[in-house]
DNA sequence: CTGAAAGCGCTTACAG
DNA sequence: CTGAAAGCGCTTACAG
């Protein structure tokens, strides 16, 4: 290996014949504030240019006790709600100069546990999770550890965090209502496992209490939660034992992307035209139902506002555990909005 | 804020009465080589667990002169070719015990330098970078400052380096080789801009090829780089134009899959059938085409692959930067693979 | 206007 | 078998 070493502030130091101190006072902007000379601190940044110096951020990291880095934690970067989340996040944190370290859960709550340890190593400034997790311990640790962090897209009932949710349902009422309208009595729902999740429960309940305002009774034989292990052949397998005992819903409302995605593989193989055999709405909105023929009508939720929000936030619980403020949680909860295209027919 | 404090190694060190390179060399699995006693190890290790202790990375990083993190830079995380890779360079990297800092460069050399700026004071041990810069200059600085990285998706032709790349020529000529198959003749290709970025130049030159080969004449006339800004109204007025002047191709070769998805939906709104009035495909493959009617046909490429080899190969340069090893360029070339799906038909 | 010194929390020669 | 000490590169009281 080269003799390479990088610059540091005592380089820049030693060449100007001044002391490290006023170097980073420089470097820092503060150079006014302790009236240092302007033709001083000229030769100070011209030199740090010239030598291309680059803060060494763990000593500076290590002093100050932060990071300027917060954590995201989703289930998976690759599904297009969470790159979407993930994208926008990046975006607000690079505005405040934060940066982000993004890890996936896999909606394994060993793995998320692993990855909040690992990110409190990394001395993160917060971190803002939609967790798997099946109790709130780790999160716990994180309030002991006096680490700021936002819960999004998932919550627990039982704890009280700060969050930046959306109404599922409301958005999943919404949409059941919307079968209902179309005549639709017979209207089926998947949720999918694990069955703790609080959105999955949430649009439940939303599709339930559709029903309920129509006075159709729910029937527990059209609620199925799908396994995330093998929701393929479970989906199938449900279909087909509806063919074979002739109760074939007319609708199913779908509670998340990747059932819906499913489905219409299945659907497809099965020949069950969309809309025509079978309406469905899904909650979430991804670029492959605009492409599906029929286009699906979906519940789409704010991604961008969710991001916004949950870094804004973040940034103010920072900001305030280090002065001294008063306690207080920040609830957001979100509207989401039905985007109705083609997948839906008036139920003859 | 209340006097939480975090637990450091001298706190386990005094509560034991120990000192702290003891603590440190036990907790680093160095127990056994310096003869410590098991007893003491154990004690030590109770301790750490019982006080929940995390090293503290920065402390650490400084240390060490390195960081554990890795940095990948691609110009979107959400468009579903990149959200796939960051997934899978996610997973290899923390197989290996690394870190990953994802970074959105927009297709904006400024702002691909200023990520690697930042990159680089946060001490990432390398870099895997999907480049958009316009020249060479700040890869060249990551070669002074003796920073491994590895290209990913694009290069230059003109600096030799590590890649891991895909044959964009020669998939671009199968694509293009089973339209010319299926009968057609009057065949276009749109790329997308910036013009520079290597993988389009590559698969326009594929596509030329497989003309050749075949002795059509390349006629401009067909060939329009899209300009990313405006890419929607770009490709209408194309297909206008053709349309007005009774020129249309029976088939155009995309360069990449967002010029397919607005292409879709022109289609759509212009009323032309695919593959009836025009036949298509497409460089990569996302959900969206599997699920449009028709289905797509398209170049995948290998992603997982991809992702495997830069995190290898790239913690390989890590290791070796260390030691005092030969210099030697890691230059893979992976295949690509066409898929054959809906979206071509014979040319009557 | 400027500098010497301490200290953040680690790891690693070195010494015994 | 174990410890004292130095040092990584910063920032920030403190002193003049």
């Amino acid at each position: 290996m080269k003799p390479y070493k990088k610059v540091s502030l005592s380089d820049i130091a030693e060449k100007l014949g001044v002391s490290k101190t006023l170097v980073s006072m420089v470097l820092n902007g503060k150079g006014d504030d302790n009236g240092i000379s302007k033709s001083t601190q000229e030769k100070v940044i011209q030199l740090a240019q010239e030598l291309n110096y680059k803060p060494n951020q763990f000593a500076r990291g290590l002093r100050m006790g932060k990071s300027n880095t917060i954590g995201l934690i989703v289930s998976d970067i690759s599904n297009p709600f969470y790159a979407k989340i993930a994208r926008f996040v990046e975006d607000y944190c690079s505005k405040e100069d934060y940066n982000l370290i993004i890890c996936n859960s896999d909606e394994n709550p060993e793995k998320e546990k692993k990855i909040i340890n690992t990110l409190l190593e990394k001395q993160v400034d917060g971190m803002i999770i939609s967790s798997t997790l099946e109790d709130t311990d780790h999160l716990k640790l994180l309030t002991n550890e006096q680490i700021p962090f936002i819960l999004i897209d998932r919550i627990y009932p039982t704890m009280p965090t700060n969050y930046v949710i959306v109404n599922n349902f409301l958005g999943a009422k919404e949409a059941t209502q919307h079968l209902l309208n179309n005549g639709h009595k017979k209207i089926a729902c998947f949720t999918i496992s694990p069955a703790h999740i609080n959105t999955q429960v949430e649009r439940f309940l939303g599709y339930k209490a559709a029903l309920d305002e129509s006075f159709i009774s729910f029937n527990d034989y059209y609620y199925k939660v799908i396994p995330r292990e093998n929701p393929f052949q479970s989906i199938y397998n449900t279909i087909k034992e509806w063919q074979y005992n002739h109760v074939m819903p007319s609708a199913i409302f779908l509670a998340n992307n990747q059932l819906t995605l499913y489905l219409l593989e299945i659907c497809k193989e099965l020949k069950i035209n969309i809309p025509q055999k079978l309406s469905i709405v899904s909650f979430d909105d991804i670029e492959a139902f605009r492409f599906n023929t029929p286009a699906i009508t979906g519940v789409v939720q704010p991604i961008e506002s969710i991001a916004q929000n949950s870094v804004k936030e973040l940034i103010k619980l920072i900001r305030k555990s280090k002065t001294d403020e008063s306690f207080e949680l920040n609830q957001i909860k979100l509207d989401t909005n039905l985007i109705i295209r083609e997948s839906v027919a008036k139920f003859a």
